[in-house]
DNA sequence: CTTGAATTGTAGTAGTCACTACAAACCGTA
DNA sequence: TACGGTTTGTAGTGACTACTACAATTCAAG
């Protein structure tokens, strides 16, 4: 109970490191330092380094809920006016980091890395499921929609990440108002 | 003259290694096990492992180039006829392993590592430039142009990598044939 | 054939990786 | 106080990492 380090304090080191050094400087040994502690209690806590890193993924993936949650009002028509809303609380400094560890895991996806690619496509399946209930009419329209948005303001942010934040806004004018 | 192993074909074998095993994979060990023949010979042609990586990221570069080359016919009006005319090039298996590997370098771009940074950057620089020439119209004009069919084309593709085909075709019909 | 550079083989470096064995310390409960 | 489970410290495991020292080989040019 009154441990000096508990499983959440880890983590939430852990979900930092890995958003200021990205997923693949996550080790026992560096975040133990960072935290001042030894590996040992790490390990016990996450007995792998997948639980770890899944568990960050995770964590990661309620950060985005949150982002988006927060971004996304009432109902859209399209794809299109849906993104134009979501994104002035989406390109923000604030949430970059986060965005930044959503990259880097879905690059490590791609390169066929579990338990990476499964979490990814969880995720990625978990978003167009709630985008979906943002539009009107039938369920494969939605889908669809949602897929579209999530195309859009998947490849604004990334822009956003290597171009730098006026070459994604001027992007966004070009993509979003028509 | 006669060597057994030119660095072209270590170059090759590292690029298709880190295509299919993904760059993280990628060391000198098991490139020259693939090889059939000893470290040695791979760190004598690159001295270091960025000299490895950054060789990979340009050969890379150049079959993004290469793909993208065949995409892009004549000229266009404005980033969703660009797009529209690339998508069928772009979106093909054959290609696929080319943005993967594409993809983890930006996601480990983003992730703050070098060489992978700087690399990316150029690359997305190059691509705006080059891109820009298929407009018409002031430079301004033409730049923010070919930034939002960038945006809209590395959307499908991510799209595409984490959802599968039929996902990104779909988006794709949404987002370019309104 | 001789020379000297380019290339390759053998072996090994120090460091880091994820992970473990084992015992000590802590803890609430009895 | 004694007990039993939870947590932590010490130390070390073998495997792998990028990279190197050094000698042997290959090879083209004089």
């Amino acid at each position: 109970m009154g441990s000096k380090h508990t499983k959440k304090e880890i983590l939430e080191g852990a979900l930092n490191a890995a958003m200021s050094d990205g997923l693949s400087q996550l080790t026992y040994g560096r975040l133990a330092r960072h935290l001042g502690t030894s590996d040992r209690v790490i390990v016990y806590y996450f007995p792998t380094k997948d639980d770890l890193v899944t568990e960050v993924l995770l964590a990661t993936g309620l950060h985005l809920q949150e982002a988006l949650q927060h971004a996304f009002g009432g109902r859209a028509d399209s794809h299109v006016e849906l993104t134009r809303t979501a994104w002035p609380v989406l390109a923000r400094q604030e949430v970059d980091p986060v965005f930044a560890l959503y990259f880097e895991a879905v690059g490590l996806a791609v390169a066929g890395r579990q338990p990476y690619r499964s979490l990814v496509t969880q995720l990625i399946e978990a978003w167009v499921a709630w985008l979906s209930g943002f539009f009107d009419g039938p369920e494969e329209h939605c889908r669809s929609e949602a897929e579209a948005a999530i195309a859009l303001i998947d490849g604004l942010l990334l822009l956003r990440q290597v171009a730098g934040p006026d070459a994604a806004d001027r992007a966004a004018d070009r993509l979003l108002f028509l």
